[in-house]
DNA sequence: GAATCAATTTAGGCATGGCTAAACTTGTCG
DNA sequence: CGACAAGTTTAGCCATGCCTAAATTGATTC
């Protein structure tokens, strides 16, 4: 344990609940429950408190904790959580480019590796892939410096019919969704559009101008993040 | 904690203690000493007294450990001992000869990362590298079967003086050992002869059938394997 | 303002794997 | 044989992170 703490001073279970924090607090940086922390690491609620209470009382603390008010991260967690996840992002990556793995196999492996790499390896492995901006789902790589690029998407369940959107990432946690998505061809960069007036368990888009339309259920959708389609725009021509 | 259980039953600990007692026990799987464990892992000999007792009595057990009387692997702690060797050397090899590692960095990496790396990834870094058979230092990595390569080899102040050699493997711990190595062109497959009548504080060879004499340190030395040359068997013409 | 209920925290345990200090074995030497 | 020293084990502790069960809190709702 010594040895590991040389590396970061953060434990894989610290990393897991900052990384939690992060993705569960949003852009909007909203505060965090204790709930949801259980929910997404798969622990007790009381777990949870027990390892809030010990990560706002570090110094530097990891996260501004209000007792029975929730969570949200203070300057050094926000900072390994983005390290952690761009470890993750990068390693998913590498991955599937240089490994043969498959975009629905990175994820766990991904998952566990992303708290034990050096940042020299790190570094390797970006300069490897030539600075990647995105990793096989679509998710934006976090940088180096912690700076965090930004991308406005929104849930293909909230898109509005009629209007042509592309995939920009989909979720990596469901293996068996991802293989679903690859068969029908619903990879980021991949154009669509809703079908008018499909908006009950499932829903019908048409993908990339073909003709023929596609059912989708409500939790392949759900899994699906779009932009605006460049050729949506009143100047497309 | 649990999920990592999922992967293999061991933790890093119970990894480590397995690897140290099949290095220290050497090719004939001598008994290894609490101290000698102790020393080896850096941790007190009280400590490896507990994790000896609990290797020895789970089921299947890891270790034959009698009390006062040492301890060697049984067979389930022996298989899992190959398997993060290969790890290792697999690791060393792959970080030498993809992503730019110097010989002695890649130790360090490679002893974090070969306990929690899966069978699929052990599979795609091996296939990726052709199967090889030694990593960067020389060492025989052991085959995905559990099968051990064997090949006697000798340390190089054990050697006789005057008989030609070749270098078959130099220890991977030491980083500053290992550059001074590399600068002096020590590295497996390289060619050497001992001086006659050095062996006091440091050693005097010829390198690579090269006339310069080459004065070595007996910390060095010490570092290195070797194996008779090919050139010095009668059938040499 | 009080009752209620869901969310949260506290209290008390357990397993792992370290540590120190104090006992105990074992082999060796007088 | 007996004493001693080195090596080893035991006893008792600590930190991390998880658990269950039992309080407690805070946000309604009447
Ligand atoms: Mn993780
Ligand atoms: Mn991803
Ligand atoms: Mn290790
Ligand atoms: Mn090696």
């Amino acid at each position: 344990m010594a040895s590991k703490t040389a590396l970061s001073s953060t434990s894989e279970a610290v990393d897991d609940y900052l990384k939690a924090i992060l993705e569960l607090s949003g852009p909007e940086e909203k505060r965090v429950t204790s709930n949801a922390l259980a929910e997404h690491l798969g622990v007790r609620a009381a777990s949870v408190t027990g390892m809030l209470q010990k990560l706002a009382s570090q110094r530097p603390s990891f996260v501004k904790y209000e007792k029975h008010h929730g969570v949200r991260l203070a300057e050094a967690g926000k900072r390994r959580a983005l390290e952690v996840l761009r470890h993750h992002r990068l390693l998913e990556r590498f991955l599937h480019e240089f490994l043969g793995y498959s975009w629905d196999e990175v994820h766990e492996e991904a998952e566990r590796l992303e708290h034990f790499i050096s940042e020299r390896l790190e570094d390797r492995i970006a300069a490897k892939l030539g600075d990647p901006e995105v990793d096989p789902h679509g998710h934006l790589i976090p940088e180096r410096s912690g700076a965090v690029p930004f991308r406005k998407e929104f849930p293909l369940l909230k898109w509005v019919c009629g209007v042509p959107a592309v995939i920009s990432s989909v979720s990596d946690r469901d293996p068996s969704a991802l293989r679903e998505m690859q068969r029908l061809g619903l990879v980021p960069g991949v154009s669509l559009v809703i079908d008018p007036g499909t908006r009950n368990a499932s829903l019908v888009i048409r993908i990339g101008g073909e003709s023929d339309p596609v059912r989708l259920s409500q939790r392949l959708a759900g899994e699906i993040s779009v932009i605006a389609s460049p050729g949506s725009l009143p100047d497309s021509q």
